[in-house]
DNA sequence: CGATATGTTGAAAAAAGTCAATGGCAGTGG
DNA sequence: CCACTGCCATTGACTTTTTTCAACATATCG
């Protein structure tokens, strides 16, 4: 419930010309000109999970991009309760909104270890006005972000769905590349599932051990909450109640 | 439940220079030149209550500013379900997705009298060529856009609140100025605020009811779903539950 | 090794959904 | 003009889902 800020580890500048991630992500235009600006301006750092990379309401300073890991960003209402609003993986943008407005809009927590690229605003705003390279991945990264949104908006949430069908579909949604190529689904914390879907932990649980009795899901590292899952069941469950129609 | 394509009335050109929501929009910015590209190429446009303005999927062909009423953002799962993403007012740009995709992400629905600008693709295309004055405007629209797609996540949407407080929520965002200066809430059919909140109509009906009984709504005007609201005892409502803190 | 989070499970209560019946209102066509 | 039809809203009774509260297990970390 607490978050504890972790001091993340500097892990050396950035290679941006090199990066494998570069054509994903916003510097594919870019041109030979333009990492002049760049130049041992953007970092590359680590954090562990459940680090908080910054609050909703700071002073904006950076955007990252995900290279590896996910990080969840958090709105706190006015009552104190926690909504999860969406989930970064890689190729991810995190903080966007920085660009525009002076503070973040949420609070950016890691799920597991997560490694980031920060790129400093001032960077951002140098190759905004000198380069117009930079403009059209921008809003690509924007509207990926509101057509994400809108998608949790319409899937995820309560209402249009059942508990089940809703824990299936985020599940869907973890799936990533293990290390060994297997596609394996990254597991939140019940608490998060909760805070993603808006249940509670006890009904996410229910669900889950629901679905690890059945055999659709088994664990196949502790440590990384990684799961081998039934996809095709999972997508069963997902398409909704099995109504025989 | 069917949604029927009634032709809307063209209501001539749009003389953008001199619009009254132009510092509001995205032309604030432009210069004398600018509107050279524009000449006589955005119409305005009037829909009655309940028409189509595009269908999700559909190619996207121009984008629109409302200039009064309300339009729905509605997207259709693959079992058929509606869910209304999104809801529109006075100042907002519609199909924003149109400059990047090539099809529209939703299908939009007017929910009372609606006047829009049209304005073609090929015009916003070509000012993006050849002015940067219109990126930044852009990028503020993309980043509202998200920010209210966040907002309603975290305040909308079932699980952190029962359906009463969302209710409650809801109205206060559909607040309208009136003819008469007043400020009126703006009412959606309950089918609508079932959509929007992920809750059924016998449920909106129900709580709608109750309102009406507690003196905190009342009918002003039938046609137009204009409602005299008890806003303070709205906000208390919408603040959630009287938990004795 | 205790202390503190995190996850699991059960039983009872509350919220919302479902099914079904009814009323009102607007538009249509005789 | 009036009956008729279709749509929307309302209300009640009953069912289902989810929450709540409480207890307990299991990890994790200093």
């Amino acid at each position: 419930m607490r978050y504890i800020h972790i001091k993340s580890a500097w892990q050396g500048h950035s290679d941006c010309r090199n990066c494998t991630l570069r054509e994903m992500v916003l510097f594919s235009d870019l041109q030979e000109q333009d990492f002049l600006i760049v130049h041992e301006q953007i970092d590359d750092m680590a954090f562990p999970p459940n680090a908080v990379m910054f609050h909703m309401g700071a002073r904006a300073e950076a955007v990252y991009t995900v290279r590896r890991g996910a990080v969840k960003l958090v709105r706190y209402s006015s009552n104190g309760a926690q909504r999860v609003v969406r989930v970064l993986k890689k190729g991810d943008v995190v903080g966007l909104e920085a660009l525009l407005g002076n503070a973040y809009e949420h609070t950016a927590v890691t799920l597991n270890e997560v490694e980031v690229c920060r790129i400093p605003l001032p960077v951002m705003q140098r190759l905004d006005r000198e380069t117009q390279r930079l403009e059209r991945r921008l809003m690509e990264r924007w509207q990926r972000a509101l057509s994400e949104a809108h998608t949790w908006l319409a899937e995820l949430t309560g209402g249009m769905a059942d508990a089940r069908t809703r824990v299936a579909r985020l599940l869907l949604r973890m799936r990533v590349l293990g290390d060994d190529g297997e596609l394996l689904v990254c597991m939140p914390s019940r608490e998060d599932i909760g805070s993603i879907l808006g249940i509670t932990v006890e009904t996410a649980s229910r669900i889950i051990s629901s679905f690890q009795r059945d055999g659709l899901i088994q664990s196949v590292d502790g440590r990384n909450r990684l799961y081998r899952a039934d996809i095709p069941v999972l997508e069963q469950i997902a398409a909704g109640p099995a109504d025989g129609y």
